[in-house]
RNA sequence: GCCUCCGUAGCUCAGGGGUAGAGCGCUCCCUUGGUAAGGGCGAGGUCAUGAGUUCAAAUCUCAUCGGAGGCUCCA
């Protein structure tokens, strides 16, 4: 054995026996217990970055490790390869969108293998090939069957930047989630997807361990709220005017109603005089981006259509107005206004010099509330008041039925005919279509008005490929008359599918990507289904984590499951609940961020010029290292532009402008130093390519080896939390693997060994098995790495102190590469040939925990006096309560501190773990 | 504004009612034929702050401060 561990002599080595044995292929086997882990499919950009590792190296220990454990494991990869960025490469470079993807995947396939996982690569799955996005279209005709894709009409997120519509989820804070342009809302008729109907089924996460973070945000995205409908009529009684309201309680106090400005009856209701003002605040309003839009502390802005409604719950003639602050995409697009309990509402009357009046009474009041006196809304809970027949009903703070003002409301305006108890969702559906080419056909037809769906048998509608890319930004579908012009009357949809539904469903081919006859094979389906962990980016939790676990529960609706359920029961497993949610478990890694700096300490000495010191002489020092008496500007350089640095000292910023005659003096650079060579602090921030701090994985694996590079990522971070790069902690782990091949290469010892230091390493062995099983379970992949450095260490001291014989060697060092495996399989599995084990290490049987084994013998028994620990006494491990006491009594503390007096309580404390007993002896 | 999560060594992180831990970094010493390296010794922490519960609080409770993420005219 070659002395030294060179990674790049051994990895690729064993990347190539591993595939050409197919040691990573997964077979379904009755016999065994699965387990499908997953992590989420990668979008082939063209390089793999270090995020790509962070985000599925750790999943890959955790599944090798499961393995181990005895599971049969299903661990497949793929590509997410339809998208705009491919699209985008065609019209600026000219290279058609399947030359671009498969490129990329290409090189991405060779730079995943070097990272050393046991992905399945016979089970690869890739998005835009015509044999996947078959079976996107079929669905999509399913889902058209059974009522859920559906055509219509819908003021919709327009990205003009982008040429394309969007989904709700795709739009933050107004812009384009990509490129960060705003976006406009259009009327338009589009594909949807009937994701509401599973709103309430979407809220239930009963029986998923999922992060509660994205629960959260699952929840609060599908934002349910209850609370009634009722109708307004027009005051001339041409119209009615629904609303929505989580206050029910509070509708004799509506002085008012608001429409948004784009709803329907606007233009139905406007009277003649006050239609110019109407139009002109519709213009105003429509040019406004979502953005404006959304802006905080904006002025109620508003104007009255000249028409008044019915309140029907006390006969009131009020007045209608349209204002921008309500939304026609939430509710019905128009509210009653109850501006004594909305502080929204409450600003508007006030800028309006809209009637403001009270009907609920704040308990703990004297006086009665008084509109005039009020300064803001009141949303508190009290009593109803001017609200005949309902007065005197006490309204809480609880929402909904809870509330009893609430729910006897709701009564009475069930059995008066006048509202209806009613559930609102902010959720709205998921609109599915897009007008661009790179992506999945929809396989629809129209001939006149009506809609006909491309058979069956037509499967797939394939993208065609001669087309010609428009820097206009327009589909090339939309001018390609092969493509669209299926005969004389009958035209084809040119709209694609949104990316996300090819995604949704990607877990399921993995089942049987080369599957011609359905989208995945049931009897595959019956032994893997559901996914048991699945790994990736919180990024996608209102999007792709919603959709598919909408699109899981569509599918068993439809009955696409039933042939796998059929399979499962001949095989004695109960399908009950196996397809209501793809993945049983989730976890969610954190970002690999850009390293952070900080910036030179520097001390500034010159002219002070106002606001400013000119400096003639600028010395970079250790830190915080200030010489005493010392009178010009000092503090990290936080930031230079040019010649102006913004130094800080203690959070006070100090500007310096450097002379250019100054002395700039920099002790580790050596020669003369200028201004530029002056480091400013750099913030921890997201790798991009602009900043230059991105981290090249290929680099890294080339200097240091693909298991260094693992182990660095599993061991430096939380993994769940992610954080800032810092190379230099790289050594910790390449230092631990250099160790663990010098101790298999340096062979077993020749001395006999002590049973003593051996009984101990057997014991750590047996402890570091815990602690590791614990980490993979809870996907602390860093206390599983530092508690086997830390049996190394011991073991290693015990080896240089002699204390190991040949046989116990032997035992201790298979078991540490055994452990090792699932972290850093390539050395694992050359250290494990060189030790003489059969191929291969991956195949070999988890270390088993042993209680006994990891129990300690004698334990230090602590003696504390008051809480605080003052003595130790070696005693047996079990050692009985009276025992320990008594020894502890006796010990010298105890007896100099209780001074002949008896002690007020002695309380015994057993050890556990790896904890000592203790004594604590009060005074 | 609301909702989650988090503040432990210089850095990145474990632990978590009962003696404060790891890796890196740092001091000093040794090796200089594993050498863009190895071995050894050591320093460094009122566990964000303040109160409470307890025989005992870094750990539990509450408040405050600081950080991260999400939602936000949601009727």
């Amino acid at each position: 054995m070659s002395a030294a561990y060179q990674p790049r002599a051994i990895e690729g080595k064993w990347q190539q026996k591993w595939e050409a044995t197919q040691l990573y292929r997964a077979t379904v086997d009755w016999d065994k217990p699965k387990h499908y882990a997953l992590t989420m499919l990668p979008y082939p950009s063209g390089d793999l970055h270090i995020g790509h590792w962070f985000a599925m190296t750790p999943s890959d220990a955790r599944a090798r490790w499961m393995r181990m454990k005895g599971y049969n494991v299903l661990f497949p990869m793929g590509f997410d390869a339809f998208g705009l960025p491919a699209e985008q490469a065609a019209i600026s470079r000219n290279i058609h969108p399947w030359k671009w993807t498969y490129a990329n995947i290409e090189r991405m396939r060779e730079q995943l293998r070097s990272m050393g996982a046991m992905f399945d690569w016979e089970r690869e799955a890739i998005s835009c090939t015509p044999e996947y996005y078959k079976w996107s279209e079929w669905f999509f005709k399913r889902f058209y069957e059974n009522g859920i894709a559906y055509r219509g009409s819908a003021l919709v997120n327009w990205s003009e930047s982008l040429q394309t519509v969007l989904a709700n989820e795709q739009v933050i804070d107004g812009k384009d989630e990509r490129t960060g342009q705003p976006v406009i809302h259009k009327m338009m008729e589009q594909w949807f997807f009937a994701i509401t109907k599973y709103a309430d089924e979407l809220l239930n996460f009963e029986g998923l361990d999922w992060p509660n973070a994205i629960r959260i945000m699952q929840t609060n995205w599908i934002g349910r709220s209850e609370g009634a409908r009722a109708t307004f009529h027009t005051a001339d009684g041409g119209h009615k005017i629904e609303i929505y309201t989580t206050r029910p309680d509070t509708l004799w106090g509506a002085t008012f109603m608001v429409l948004a400005p784009e709803h329907d009856l606007v233009s139905k209701i406007t009277t003649a005089e006050k239609r110019a003002a109407v139009e002109r605040y519709i213009d105003e309003v429509a040019v406004e981006t979502e953005v404006e839009r959304m802006k905080e502390h904006r002025e109620k802005t508003g104007v009255f259509t000249g028409a008044y409604a019915i309140n029907p719950v006390n006969e009131e003639r009020i007045p209608i107005w349209i204002a921008d602050y309500v939304m026609i995409t939430y509710g019905t697009g128009a509210i009653m206004a109850v501006p004594a309990h909305d502080q929204r509402d409450f600003e508007f009357a006030r800028a309006h010099d809209l009637e403001i009046r009270v009907v609920i009474q704040p308990e703990a009041m004297q006086e009665p509330l008084q509109a005039a006196d009020m300064d803001a809304a009141y949303d508190g809970p009290g009593t109803m008041v001017n609200s005949a027949p309902m007065d005197g009903s006490v309204s809480s703070q609880a929402k909904g039925r809870a509330n009893a003002a609430i729910s006897r409301v709701l009564d009475w305006l069930e059995a008066t005919g006048k509202g209806q108890e009613a559930v609102n969702y902010r959720l709205h559906d998921w609109l599915i279509s897009r007008q661009r080419y790179w992506g999945g056909p929809i396989p629809m037809m129209y001939e006149g008005g009506e809609i006909i769906p491309v058979p069956d048998a037509e499967l797939p509608v394939e993208l065609p490929e001669d087309v010609d890319f428009m820097p206009t930004g327009r589909s090339p579908l939309t001018y390609h008359e092969p493509f669209y012009k299926v005969d004389a009357t009958r035209r084809r949809e040119t709209d694609t599918l949104d990316t996300f539904m090819c995604s949704s469903w990607y877990q399921l081919r993995y089942l049987s990507p080369r599957c011609d006859s359905a989208p995945f094979d049931p009897e595959e389906a019956a032994y893997w289904l559901p996914v048991d962990v699945y790994t990736g980016g919180a990024e996608h939790a209102v999007m792709h984590l919603l959709y598919t676990r909408f699109f899981t529960k569509v599918l068993r609706d439809i009955g696409v499951y039933d042939d796998a359920a059929a399979a499962m029961r001949r095989h004695g497993r109960d399908p009950a609940g196996a397809f209501d949610e793809p993945m049983t478990v989730l976890r969610n890694q954190g970002q690999v961020l850009g390293a952070e700096r900080q910036g030179d300490f520097v001390l500034c000495s010159g002219a002070q010029a106002g606001e400013k010191l000119l400096a003639r002489r600028v010395e970079v020092v250790d830190w915080n290292a200030v010489p005493a008496g010392f009178d010009g500007v000092f503090g990290e350089i936080a930031h230079r532009t040019e010649n102006v640095l913004h130094v800080t000292m203690a959070g006070v910023t100090q500007f310096v402008e450097v002379l250019p005659s100054a002395e700039v003096i920099i002790p580790d650079i050596p020669g003369e130093n200028t201004v530029n060579q002056l480091r400013h602090h750099l913030d921890i921030q997201r790798m991009s390519k602009s900043k230059g701090n991105v981290v090249n994985p290929d680099e890294l694996v080339e200097q240091y080896g693909a298991d260094v590079v693992r182990c660095y990522l599993m061991f430096n971070f939380d993994w769940q939390k992610g954080g800032p790069w810092n190379e230099n902690n790289i050594k910790g782990p390449q230092g631990w693997l250099h160790d663990v091949w010098e101790i298999v290469a340096a062979g077993a010892p020749t001395g006999s060994g002590d049973p003593a230091a051996e009984r101990d390493i057997e014991r750590k062995l047996h402890q570091t098995i815990a602690v590791i099983d614990r980490g993979l379970e809870a996907f602390s992949f860093n206390t599983a790495i530092a508690e086997q450095m830390k049996f190394k260490n011991a073991f290693k001291a015990a080896l240089r102190a002699g204390g190991i014989g040949a046989g116990f060697w032997q035992e201790t060092v298979s078991a540490m590469i055994r452990l090792l495996a699932p972290f850093a399989p390539h050395i694992a599995e050359e250290c494990w040939e060189r030790l003489g084990g059969d191929y291969s290490v991956h195949t070999q049987p988890w270390l088993e925990y042993d209680a006994e084994k990891a129990r300690e013998d004698t334990v230090e028994l602590v003696v504390m006096i008051n809480g605080k620990p003052r003595e130790t006494i070696a005693v047996a491990a079990d050692i009985a309560r009276e025992q320990a006491q008594e020894l502890a009594l006796a010990s010298a503390a105890a007896q100099r501190s209780l001074g002949g007096k008896p002690p007020k309580r002695s309380i015994f404390i057993p050890g556990r773990n790896k904890t000592s007993p203790k004594v604590n002896i009060v005074l």
